[in-house]
DNA sequence: AAGTAAACGCAACTAAGTTGCGTTTACTTT
DNA sequence: AAAGTAAACGCAACTTAGTTGCGTTTACTT
């Protein structure tokens, strides 16, 4: 199962032109595997703690994987910055709900079409970071 | 002028039942005079360094200011929370802009009629946090 | 197979925010 | 007005996310 992720992950990553790594690869998979949107440790706790890349390391991945537009990230209330394909998006425009009880992160696709923010006359949007926080079905 | 806002400030810190310090006062009278959501640190540079309070105080003073409902907190992508007063808002949901180049944050308060998120059954929504990030008209 | 720049790992650092605890102070009681 | 008290405060030490510099390794090129 995890192996196909790991396929389109490398396939994704040569794409690119840049190097193509063991731990880009591995970084990849997990986060095509994992549907939400994931912390920098929680990505740690994936990979077995026997293999998995330097912290540092990890941050640069993440933020290549950004760059070159593979990933997204997201800020939420816990200061974390957490990471998501953009391979079922297409678009950095949507939102992600917490649930304040349990912390679980998940992403309000539907939003996405509601994005026509009435900006200021010049404004010119890039980016919009979303978190709707509340209760869960579970939690509420 | 200031001296309104802190009038103001004691005004609203009296309303609360909890005790009136001068450092409330100040925090609150700068977030009043302030029209847009600021920093910790930039609280403090209008402080005159002299009587900055204590940096934990300060942390303290605006988490009570929130969990008074006078003041509310934005995340956004710096990893910085930064607090306002909700005296012209009335409420949580609204959204917040950020330009990339010159960071300076203003607030869009039009956004808080567009907020019908279709969250899935079940889910209760307690607080937004947005921000739009992009380019402001001077820096477009 | 050798060369090279891009990735990586390590150590040390920064910056935001928190915790524990002893001291001060706004308010209450007398 | 003076004394008592719990809430605020200040200090020091800590935590956690993320960054920087630099020497070493490795994916790709020739």
């Amino acid at each position: 199962m995890l192996a196909n992720f790991y396929e389109q992950a490398e396939e994704m990553i040569r794409h690119t032109g840049d190097r193509v790594t063991s731990a880009r690869v591995r970084v990849l998979g997990i986060l095509l595997a994992e549907k939400q949107a994931i912390s920098h440790h929680e990505i740690e706790e994936h990979m077995g703690s026997d293999h998995t890349p330097n912290r540092v390391t990890l941050y640069r991945i993440l933020e290549w994987l950004n760059k070159k537009g593979l990933v997204h990230k997201v800020i939420s209330g816990d200061r974390k910055w957490r990471f998501r394909t953009n391979i079922y998006t297409g678009s950095h425009r949507h939102a992600h709900f917490k649930c304040s009880r349990c912390t679980t992160v998940i992403c309000l696709n539907d939003v996405k079409a509601k994005y026509s923010w009435p900006l200021p006359p010049g404004y010119q949007s890039q980016e919009v970071e979303l978190t709707v926080k509340g209760l869960c079905a579970e939690c509420a």
